[in-house]
DNA sequence: AATGAATGAGATTTCATTCAT
DNA sequence: CATGAATGAAATCTCATTCAT
């Protein structure tokens, strides 16, 4: 028989990874050290301890209770409304959310996660999978987008979901490099890119022309 | 005067940033001691402190040569040949190089440095430059090439810049979680996304200037 | 609430000094390294720079601890009977414990900080701390006495303040250089002076010839 | 044959000796490093090594310096006037270069040198022998006066020698502490002191001669 | 003799982790 | 379960000294 109950722990556990990731939003992962988190979180190391085993596998949980909360909020988009428009709402869903200042946190250890992944394997397969995920999801709307023919029969579904999501990347960064970042006129790109590749008259042109 | 001349102090200066270059690869920055670099240079400790105040001063060195580098590696494409293609060259420039093995090299390190740019100013200020900088050349062939009426007017030329950098860097990051990743289905997608910007009609001109 | 006791503390951080002070006795404060210390004390370097910030900031303990304790022997020594003979257990104090070998372990200390205090101000600070406060014990028994005609006018009380700590700082250096070495007969030195001072007849017609 | 002169040769010891000096008072010994000898002197490092095999060596010359040149200040002013106002001589000149400024440059390194005689043999010594030789010339000429009956007999010659040493190594300190300091009231002081050794009814005479 | 880049032992300090209470 | 003092391996950096030129 526990002593604590299973919601009890459970939350000291969301405790101590909300201090951590305050703490690796701020000075990255190998700049904070267990005392800071020890502090953040105003829990004792040895408290700490018995949550995680090592400060890696804060980082671990953290990544993925990243990959678990991105994997949510992109399954919830699709899911709000009707298929048609559901690529629209991912947009905004990732667009959207980079001003977000809790969310920015978030993404300063995502970016985090990005490095370590090159060296700690664990991080990899985590990181992987955020990416695998969505890009999956986004495949196979495409796929079945294609199959209807809303889009255009020379277009690689898996490699635009995989360009949309380098797009998503490539705008986290810029937008922890620019203050003055916005997301606004990246909205109507997206939308370029989407309709090019929707089977439009001038698509389909295109397309000829393009060989 | 001088023992030994400027070029042998500054190839050794070199010398020492490929070990980094190396180790930072493999380890990244805060896995990787001094010892490592020592072991990889072949130098000692204190010869290397003859060079660089600190180890962070090598990171920041080595953030300073990507910034160079790629800085002159996308000039000369430009220069490379016709105006009307250079945009073509910089898209095979850049997707190119995502398999060439010495600059998967150097693509973890600049991950890395996306990470570190987070918490370490001038880290940030190097990663916003060599951003910024290929962001304005971009830019500037987009503005121009509208002028021409090749593009058309409502795109923002400054954000079709942000938006294909986005690109590239979000397939960095894919290039390094995936060991069988292509670069080549992408560049028909940064045609298609190139294409539309042009507009239908000027679309199947820019084909046949690329010719 | 803390794990230990304030005392245990306390009593921890002596122990460190304490064994700091052997160590800097017997080797200097640059000679000494933190793993004498650490092996000195017994502890790990860990749990010393839990206490101290630095090597630096153990040097400034022992500093201070000099400043109190020296202080404190000093008040001690004056406030221990009738004021008449104040001086002389002054003078005992000090000569007396010359050959005290704990405090010799601690004079050699005071040799250091005297060096030390030309480059550290925080060491300055402290030394002259630990010159002053004696002095002005010191001087404003003569004054009193001076007022109670007990010493000649033509005294300076200050500068006779400064004079005998004068000489009790030379006397620590030749105990130190020298093996053999007697404060005994520099106590009837001591006391031929203080005689000399005081307005004994024959010491009114020293001054008169003085002029 | 020697390729160069003695002469050169020693006028560059002296070079390296004098940059070590003002390196030596104004940093520590230990707190300052060949490199700091070498960018003072100008010299290089090898050059240096020339002249001396160890850091050591140099703080050895520099105490031997000291102790040469000030046996010869204190034999010239005992020489420098009749036998019987010689002791006057040898206290003006030491009150008197408390507050030259290039001797106090020599003071501070003396200071250093009396806390590394603790550790270092040969610094000991030669810091013994730079308190003895004073001591002994002194000593003999307060034998010389007992002998004539311008001493009191119950005086130890050899304890005032010390005495008076002592009291001028306490104001070389002194004067270190003290940005104020002003060597002119112990001047009466130590008169006053000489005066209570001659006796009473010899003092007046001990003025006579002294005028 | 002079140069100065290179050496490498060793110093200080940090910090993830443990474990007695 | 929580505490937090203690641990000690390991990291960064320094600096007296050397030696090829």
């Amino acid at each position: 028989m526990p002593k604590v109950s299973k919601e009890y722990l459970a939350s000291r556990r969301e405790e101590i990874l909300d201090a951590a990731l305050v703490c690796f939003s701020r000075d990255g992962f190998h700049r904070t050290t267990m005392q800071d988190i020890v502090r953040e979180s105003g829990l004792s190391p040895g408290a700490i301890y018995n949550y995680f085993k090592s400060k890696e596998e804060i980082v671990e949980a953290i990544a993925n209770q990243r990959q678990t909360k991105e994997g949510q909020l992109l399954r919830d988009a699709v899911e709000a409304g009707p298929a048609g428009t559901a690529l629209q709402r991912v947009r905004d869903a990732f667009l959207g959310e980079l001003n977000n200042p809790k969310e920015r946190l978030r993404r300063r250890v995502s970016v985090q996660l990005w490095a370590e992944a090159q060296r700690n394997p664990s991080i990899r397969r985590l990181v992987r999978r955020s990416f695998e995920q969505p890009r999956k999801l986004i495949s196979e709307m495409l796929w079945a987008a294609q199959k209807e023919g809303a889009i255009a029969g020379s277009i690689d579904p898996d490699a635009l979901a995989s360009f949309l999501i380098a797009v998503f990347h490539g705008l986290v960064l810029q937008r922890e490099w620019n203050d003055r970042f916005s997301a606004e006129p990246h909205k109507a790109l997206f939308d370029l890119l989407l309709q090019a590749a929707t089977g439009s008259a001038n698509a389909a042109e295109l397309e000829v022309v393009e060989r």
